[in-house]
DNA sequence: CCTTGACCTGTTATGATATTACATAGATAT
DNA sequence: ATATCTATGTAATATCATAACAGGTCAAGG
């Protein structure tokens, strides 16, 4: 792409100021929890996947979750990324950020959630927004299609209020 | 990626049976009516792209477009149709379906629109649904943390109703 | 007319994103 | 303990997308 190493936004959970340590802590403790119910585990690699998205308030891009695996002694190929990012996905602790080609921790997870994702053209911020009105609507139209929706994404580009503002 | 060459979806605009014929030919005539106001010119590059896209009831990949302009004696470097698409999509005669890595001619031209897109997961088929109310939504949950969106994709995966009938 | 500048097209080269396929290792259940 | 299922590691490759530059077209103003 040509935005790499975009420079950390400023805040960013709905672009306010929180406190971080607590906000990524409660997000590995929902995550054991969610998992405990279904077979399946949460092995080193998904883990450490998890903690990654959680450090940062962005989105990363799968090389840049593998680079940081491979930092830490996991494999360094492609798949090891997709895979643990893909069984995140699966199991609502992550999200995928199509228009960026990235992925980003939920910040609900547990809650019945269906994200709509605010990204900020400007300093690359990224808000997962409650959208459960939005996702209603949308059920709503799709059902007089007699379309059954299982997964949507919605995402919208443009400015945060303080890019909106600086400019 | 994995389902490339997906056999033609059955029907599709809002799933439904329709004059194909017709409804390419509209999105012809009131594309050059869009771009008249417009200090921009529909080449024969870009007038061809359109075209391509309107014949098929489906979204097409960046090289599948290529291909067909290619045969057609234009370019055969990804930036012809690159260009092409995005040129399209700026000017809202198509959509980008990210989820597809894919295109797709805009149904509603001219409309002010914000399109939903419903995918079927079994037959490939893309409806772009009006989603006006799923963006006014979107704006009012955007506005309560101050952010101004400037474009939208919202997408959706599930079943069309022929496929759910078949399951 | 004919030059200038804006814009469009074509091409080369390369970068970024994602998957397939297969081999090995670890966990689980009988 | 052994069969089985799941997860991981790695190599190779497919797919999607852009940068950079060269040449061509066209309309506007001198």
């Amino acid at each position: 792409m040509h935005d790499h190493t975009p420079p950390p936004p400023k805040d960013d959970p709905a672009f306010a100021k929180h406190d971080h340590h607590r906000c990524a802590g409660e997000g590995l403790a929902r995550a054991e929890e969610i998992l405990a119910g279904r077979k399946v585990r949460l092995t080193p690699v998904r883990r450490r996947t998890l903690e990654i998205l959680l450090e940062d308030h962005r989105a990363l891009g799968a090389y840049e979750v593998l680079e940081r695996l491979a930092a830490d002694g996991f494999g360094n190929q492609p798949p090891v990324a997709y895979r643990a990012l893909e069984f995140l996905v699966d199991h609502g602790l992550a999200h995928r950020v199509r228009r960026l080609n990235a992925f980003t921790a939920c910040r609900h997870s547990g809650q019945d959630h269906a994200p709509a994702f605010l990204i900020c053209r400007q300093c690359n911020a990224v808000a997962e927004a409650p959208a459960d009105a939005v996702r209603s609507a949308l059920d709503t139209t799709a059902d007089k299609l007699g379309f059954v929706i299982e997964r949507s994404n919605i995402e919208a580009l443009g400015l945060c209020p303080a890019c909106r503002d600086a400019a």
